[in-house]
DNA sequence: CGTCATGTTGAGAGCCCTCAAACGTCGTGG
DNA sequence: CCACGACGTTTGAGGGCTCTCAACATGACG
């Protein structure tokens, strides 16, 4: 992790654009900004650490992060990623709790730390930013009771599909349409779906022979998304 | 399901009081209540089901309610549980969703049901409601978020345990302090865990056995929480 | 008292995990 | 440049936890 200076603009003049924060006005993004800090995260780096209390607000300029929580024997489990304009820790802090998940840098992250004053004055006086964030919360709700269901219902091969879905949708794809734009491991796959890497290796491998995906070292392509989609909705 | 007329009072003078009304004025709580319409439901009965529109919001006067989604083959996933004060379905309601759950009634309820409008209004005008809105959002996406780390990584009796400990934190204990008081299936405990109702049912056995749980028809005493709680931090 | 939901228990199977070994890749430092 | 170690990938063998299926008991309720 290494402090920057200047290297990011002031939130005012932030290009992310589908932020929670885009519906605020120049003024009040330039309340936002005062006291900002930034930050450069290199990949694998903690941004922050289940357990720990909030300092403030965390806002992705660049790059991007998983949220995981550590189960009890040291097997994490993926709860969800962000990108560029996602913000991090809000549940945390709205709630005044700790960190209930870890944020770990994926690749090279730019990332803004906003003071909580900042955030909490903001939200008491634009009812926008609050049904913004009402949206955030319970979009993030869905997403995690459906996790739960899958979790709890499918088999590894339907929740693999998923999870595969999940990061075309979230990271999108390259040039070519079809290879996965995110640089993860058979590991971290593994952890999104609550599989063993092991497992998730034979299964990758399996859809690889069914020709359904191909694998090309790191590289994931996705041929038959209506097959995965199939599976992901069993 | 059957209507009602003036069984309820009007929300400025409704009794019950951890609900998220509670720190509206007066005059607030009677704008809220225009029109409102009170239902009484019996055991059994659905509230609301999964894939419909909501018309309004759901907030129980009396009476338990469990919220459930239903798995591709008839199995359901218990995602949680109301009671009196509890609002339902204002995740669905505030996202312009089709409800992601159903609703069903575990006693005798009465619920009351306010049009969407005079919720959205008041969220935009109080921002004390705004906050415990996103208090609520954030308390249940935690727990979800940690119902699937569980579901994800702990085995059956440690999820099993869980279960029992969220009954008694939810429902409380009868007068001798030990009894959980809910009246509630295998299977329903089962759909909490995602277990099915055999396992469930040779779990809970198992402890019996062990002196951790006594079993008296349908009623569950709670003998040994210290067992449990270390059973669910597994 | 019949009927249906719920509770209980047994036997067997299978999915997935655990453990282990081997190989490839990448970055680091000598 | 190469040796080395750390990490990720791959594959196999074996086992066990939990599910499935089934039969029966019990209880609720008209």
């Amino acid at each position: 992790m290494k402090k920057l200076e200047n290297t990011i603009p002031s939130c005012d003049s932030c290009p992310n654009e589908k932020s929670v924060f885009c519906s605020l006005s120049q003024l009040e993004l330039g309340e936002l900004s005062i006291n900002k800090k930034n930050y450069h995260y290199k990949k694998g780096e903690e941004i922050f650490q289940e357990g720990n209390y909030p300092h403030g607000l965390f806002c992705i300029f660049s790059g991007g992060v998983k949220l995981s929580k550590r189960g009890n024997e040291g097997k994490d489990q993926i709860i969800r990623f962000a990108k560029s304009g996602d913000i991090l820790g809000y549940r945390s802090m709205l709630a005044k709790q700790m960190y209930s998940t870890t944020a770990t840098a994926m690749d090279d992250v730019l990332i803004c730390q906003i003071p909580i004053q900042n955030f909490e004055t903001l939200l008491r006086s634009s009812n926008k930013l609050c049904m913004k964030t009402i949206e955030l919360l319970t979009s993030d709700l869905k997403r995690s009771e459906n996790q739960v269901l899958s979790v709890s219902q499918k088999r590894v091969a339907d929740r693999l599909a998923e999870a595969l879905l999940t990061l075309k949708n979230k990271f999108g794809l390259k040039e070519d349409r079809l290879t996965l734009n995110v640089q993860i491991t058979r590991r971290e796959i593994g952890e999104m779906a609550g599989i063993t890497t092991a497992t998730t290796i034979r299964t990758l491998s399996d859809f690889n022979k069914d020709g359904i995906i191909e694998l090309k070292s790191k590289e994931i392509k996705l041929l038959k998304l209506d097959v995965l989609e199939r599976f992901a909705s069993h």
